[in-house]
DNA sequence: CTATGGCACGGATT
DNA sequence: AATCCGTGCCATAG
């Protein structure tokens, strides 16, 4: 069973429910900015100095102890799964920080995207080519590519377009080599170039990525190889390597499970906003959730703002108490996010808890409205709960959460290991018969996409054992 | 003829 | 109401 410190419904009263939903959809960065710039504009909002746990230095309610040196921990084997949360009165719910505690050594890692390529020019920048580094990396999707066009970045910054061009090539050379570009064939291009370096490139594969991405997609070697003039063979060598060294997508390396070829850099550049792991990371020790809350210190309001609005003249009362309404409205709901993600993750880890300890194979099928249903909320609640939130889980992998809810994870992982310990390549077919094996029923097209999905080529493509990385 | 990808449909999910 | 997902049918490549 497991340690619920704290009962409480997630449902708010009226005034509190559209913030309270804003707020759940947020992820701690976005928390903090959102946290930051209130703070900035609303003088009853106050953040105190934070407390540290003298025993693990992690960084404490305004009240209270520490929520994990106080666990009977070692001996409490009755206790497989412990939640850290926000204790009942502790207004400004501040949990555990993982960013900002440089005693763990995995959280100090732990940057985004942007200001960790930020990080990389920063010294060498003149500083209002550093401002523009900064602002062309605010505007990068999620694959690491840009979203804004030159020439608004150059109007928009008062800048002419070849500065702008020259910076962002110096960008693309930063560690997810190819971020900033605008598309997959410029990641790719600057990545052979950085490449050719140290590696020996296989011929044609410039040509290839520049003039014949699409065709490459489509796996028609022959058609590429007549176009240029060469072997089939040459084409799939150089397909071979574009696909084990190369990245189309700069940031998604560092996403899933796709790994990064030459450079391992872990998977740092997204903070989670939960973190699972083993109690000082010793596998027989109970687990650990914890619901990251990155606000440094202690959330509150400002006890002397309001005790002295006695003392206030009569036209700035109404101001004032606007403000304090605002900030213990805002302290309210970023409690509430806490606890319903809190709520969230103890029927989550629960019903995977395989998933979780051993691997992808033992993810369950579970759709939000199930646990909406558990917890008594309605679905979109749920919704907003997991979109954009990522997890870290015992094995230091940091998964979107929202793969708590990938039906076909655990066949797709299973597809995956057969075709890697296949002796001879197995057709779709072939590969549908073997799953039912496994209890897992499912039509051929489906196995195909289920492959596809993992960047599998078909098994006529697939000859023996690919080619060993690095 | 077999293996696989594209398109689109219907039902479930969000 | 919009989106996602598994699947069947059909075209195409080998």
């Amino acid at each position: 069973m497991l340690q619920t410190h704290y009962q409480q419904p997630l449902t708010a009263p009226s005034a509190h429910l559209a913030q309270t939903m804003t707020l759940l959809s947020l992820n701690s960065g976005e928390l903090l900015q959102k946290v930051e710039s209130e703070l900035s504009t609303n003088p009853a909002l106050e953040l105190v100095e934070e407390r540290r746990c003298p025993m693990c230095k992690r960084l404490l309610p305004a009240t209270g102890t520490c929520p994990i040196c106080s666990q009977p921990s070692t001996q409490d084997s009755d206790e497989p799964i412990v939640f850290v949360s926000a204790p009942e009165d502790f207004y400004s719910s501040r949990v555990l920080s993982a960013e900002e505690t440089p005693e763990e050594p995995f959280a100090s890692e732990m940057v985004s995207l942007p200001e960790y390529v930020l990080r990389q020019v920063a010294a060498e920048l003149k500083v209002d080519d550093r401002a523009l580094a900064a602002y062309l990396l605010s505007h990068l999707d999620e694959d690491g590519f840009l979203t804004a066009t030159i020439l608004d970045v150059a109007r928009y910054h008062h800048r002419l377009p070849d500065d702008i061009k020259e910076l962002i090539e110096r960008l693309k050379r930063c560690d997810p080599i190819g971020v900033c570009s605008a598309n997959p064939k410029e990641a790719l291009l600057v990545q052979l170039e950085v490449l050719s370096e140290s590696v020996e490139i296989p011929p044609f594969t410039r040509e290839i990525v520049t003039e014949y991405l699409p065709k490459l997609s489509q796996h028609h070697y022959a058609e590429i190889a007549r176009a240029l003039g060469t072997t089939i063979i040459k084409v799939q060598n150089a397909a071979t390597f574009i696909s084990e060294n190369l990245n189309p997508f700069p940031a998604r390396a560092h996403w899933g499970d796709l790994r990064s070829p030459a450079a391992p850099a872990v998977n740092v550049y997204h903070r989670p906003d939960i973190l699972i792991y083993h109690l000082n990371d010793n596998p027989n020790n109970p687990l650990v959730v914890e619901i990251i809350h990155p606000i440094r210190g202690t959330l509150r309001v400002n006890p002397l703002f309001k005790s002295s609005i006695k003392e206030v003249e009569g036209k700035k009362v109404e101001e004032w108490k606007e403000d304090i309404e605002k900030a213990s409205l805002l302290v309210k709901c970023i409690q509430q996010r806490s606890n319903a993600l809190r709520l969230l993750l103890e029927k989550l880890v629960v019903m995977q808890k395989d998933y979780v300890l051993s691997g992808e194979k033992e993810m369950q099928p579970l759709t939000r409205a199930e646990i909406a249903a558990a917890l008594d909320v309605h679905e979109s609640t749920i919704s907003r709960a997991v979109s954009g939130k990522s997890v870290q889980l015992p094995n230091k992998r940091i998964v979107p959460l929202s793969i708590f809810f990938d039906r076909s994870l655990s066949q797709r992982t299973i597809i995956k290991e057969m075709i890697a310990s296949e002796k001879r390549p197995l057709s779709d077919s072939e590969i549908q018969e073997n799953l039912k094996a496994y209890g897992v029923n499912i039509a051929r097209r489906t196995v195909a996409k289920y492959r596809s999905m993992e960047g599998i080529l078909p098994a006529h493509l697939r000859h023996n054992h690919p080619v060993v990385a690095g």
